[in-house]
DNA sequence: CTTTAGACTTAGCTATGCCTAAATACGCCG
DNA sequence: CGGCGTATTTAGGCATAGCTAAGTCTAAAG
């Protein structure tokens, strides 16, 4: 008999799942220094936290060892990723936000939208499947798409690739990403490497950028066939 | 010099500061229970926030008389309606909520807008000046117009008549009101009136309708002239 | 003028979620 | 293998905001 999803945390509970589901996405498990530096909060409230985790079933705990989320944990996360993107998508679509000054508001409002808010939201929108950073947006049943990309860098030189999703929040970066038109759907075309993590050059539209190795590793890009 | 508004209360602090607007807008003070009750709670518990409020400088305490609300008191609380009714408003006429649903969300959402985002939703709208309730929606500087209405049953026969204002917050009621078509912005006519508190009838667009007293109460009206 | 019901406040407890200080475990380096 | 530094947990507090139980004030009725 499944349990009944525990429809109401609060907000730090849902704050601390969210982090927890970042963190573990590579399949590790996510570290207490590592949640308490995300969220910026002591080290002992972090641990304190995972014990009430655990003992709600939406976390799993080896002490020392770290923490990742129950099958409930991860559904919750998702419906968190769901909102926030679903809500980010709409803030840029319908409101004039740009992607760089939309996270903040997700941030609050993803914790205050109903389930049928975001729904009817969602449809507003045609139902969207990628937020204006590129993201994948969990379905309402928590199923979300896996698109594997590649670092920019990793392209080889004289490919043309489309950009998928840029991973940075960085209001800074996502305004100058913007400004060059370097933003998800557009495509490029890779014109040089510079050796020793130096920059990359890429054409786009007959255009050069040129691209500090950094950022570009946070260009995540979708190759040919 | 003004003090800094402190925009930074707590959930709970928002709420009672609203309620104690309402209570006291007919220039009484509120009483302990007349706060609990709205807001569910029990009595202690609103005295000891009474004490918070007024060491807050956002209400002034009368022990055993009442509280009222400073000036920044009823700033904030102007803040808080001002969001309730854009937010009721963009979701009833952006997203398919009907009069009778948006309360719910509305009292989530106000407390997790920005100040940005609610004007942003006002723009969307046409900066609208009332809600779909008919109620007036103060301006972002807290200035609220001051439409003098007639509860239905103090209209005399024959005299036609606009609703301006549907006050009940009764989802019920708001469902068969709007299916009567007995909604803000609607002319009517009164047609006659039962003793004893008992019903009126109105016409509307050559219709008949037959309403209650206690509900005829919640229809305010605007007298020509 | 007293009594008394009901409104209001005080006292003291609980839970959440944060903190600092102190204790303890892990794992690496010599 | 032992020690040491870092990560982690435990212990003990604090603030907010709720609760019940008990005491106190007000005002109306006798």
């Amino acid at each position: 008999m499944p349990k009944y999803a525990a429809n109401d945390l609060s907000r730090s509970v849902e704050d601390y799942l969210k982090v927890i589901y970042h963190l573990t996405e590579s399949g590790e498990s996510a570290s207490t220094t590592a949640i308490a530096d995300v969220l910026d909060l002591a080290a002992p409230s972090v641990s304190g936290m995972i014990k009430r985790l655990a003992e709600a079933g939406l976390a799993e705990h080896q002490p020392y060892k770290g923490v990742t989320l129950t099958k409930d944990g991860r559904h919750a996360a998702l419906r968190m990723l769901r909102r926030h993107r679903v809500i980010e998508t709409y803030l840029v679509s319908h409101l004039g936000y740009t992607w760089d000054n939309v996270h903040d508001e997700a941030e609050k409002l993803e914790h205050a939208v109903s389930e049928d808010l975001v729904e009817r939201l969602s449809r507003a929108l045609g139902d969207p499947r990628f937020d204006p950073h590129g993201d994948p947006i969990p379905a309402a049943d928590g199923q979300i798409v896996d698109v594997s990309t590649t670092p920019l860098p990793d392209i080889p030189v004289g490919e043309s690739v489309t950009i998928s999703r840029v991973d940075t929040g960085s209001a800074e970066r996502l305004r100058w990403l913007a400004g060059a038109g370097l933003v998800p759907g557009v495509r490029i075309t890779m014109l040089d490497h510079q050796p020793f993590n130096g920059p990359v050059t890429v054409s786009l539209n007959g255009a050069r950028r040129v691209v500090g190795r950094e950022l570009a590793e946070q260009l995540l890009c979708t190759r040919p066939e």
